[in-house]
DNA sequence: TATTGTTATACTCTATAACTATA
DNA sequence: TATAGTTATAGAGTATAACAATA
């Protein structure tokens, strides 16, 4: 059905191309007015609204990695800027002692809440506001299943990113 | 309709999230295979298939910064990236002697050819087997019409790229 | 031995401002 | 004066590998 091994046809190089102009856009709109309104990069605002949105406030640095940021080193830096700034707290989890347990602080909790809905008008005006409720409906449904099957069947050399990994060789 | 102002609802956040999800799990993913197979980023890659594209092979810098980095300096960092690599050439326009004119060479489009197979099978992997004719359709569909929105209106306090930008103060 | 997280390090990339040259 | 492009520079971010500590 869709000429597997042989290249895009029209429709499918238009898809594919509408995509990741149309979220390349989006995210640089979001970039720039979270660095600007509250000194955010787009990573660290996915920290601390995962953390917002998890039960306490907290997570450990592994579920936090996973879908954030693609290195474990890369969340260390994130999570130690931000602890820096005073945004999120780090301390040792209380049940596995190699774990360490990141919170948001109050202070994080509060930035979030400020940045939000400016956020969100960027987010409107560039994205929400082009589509029909029909429109957005479709959207979800379809990229939704598109996500789940990235999540269930990574590409060829790719190990997922928490579960056991399968090693050939070192 | 929408709420003007106040927070997004369910669905409206599960759409943008979904977006941002994918597009992002998919521009990782052929990041990789990119840099792996051919020692290209993504914003190189693009580059070379717009001039590859482009007729002659040629375009202008700031044709080719238009939508595809977002500061020229970034274009002359790549472009002299690209150069040293031999993948393009650089000289200055016949026509309008400000200009530079950036020229894929015959090794960019040898390596361009010989990326695209693995590039379209990460692509249709991860995305487009995931996805019906119909799906596609629409998708493609929904997009565009937000992809010409975004650049019709450009948001609050962003200049367009290209056109005369106005100006309050320095 | 595997997992969790940190550190050191090197590298890529981006943006700002100052600058040159042409229109 | 405005536009096209480059340069210098500084800063953010990322990944790899080596490491320490716990399971």
């Amino acid at each position: 059905m869709t000429r597997k091994g042989g290249p895009l046809d029209p429709a499918q190089l238009a898809g594919y191309f509408a995509l990741m102009e149309v979220s390349s856009l989006l995210q640089h709109a979001v970039e720039q007015h979270l660095r600007v309104d509250g000194g955010l990069s787009w990573v660290q605002f996915q920290i601390l609204a995962r953390l917002n949105d998890a039960p306490g406030g907290q997570q450990r640095m592994t579920d936090l990695a996973d879908g954030v940021v693609y290195s474990r080193s890369g969340l260390t830096y994130q999570a130690g800027v931000l602890e820096k700034a005073g945004l999120v707290s780090r301390s040792p989890s209380t049940d596995d002692e190699r774990s360490t347990t990141v919170t948001i602080t109050e202070e994080g909790r509060a930035l979030l809440l400020r940045v939000l809905p400016g956020h969100i008008d960027v987010v409107r005006e560039l994205f929400l506001d082009h589509l029909s409720a029909d429109d957005l409906a479709v959207l979800t449904e379809v990229l939704g299943r598109v996500r789940d099957g990235m999540r269930a069947a990574p590409p060829r050399s790719a190990a997922p990113r928490s579960s056991r990994t399968a090693r050939a060789s070192g």
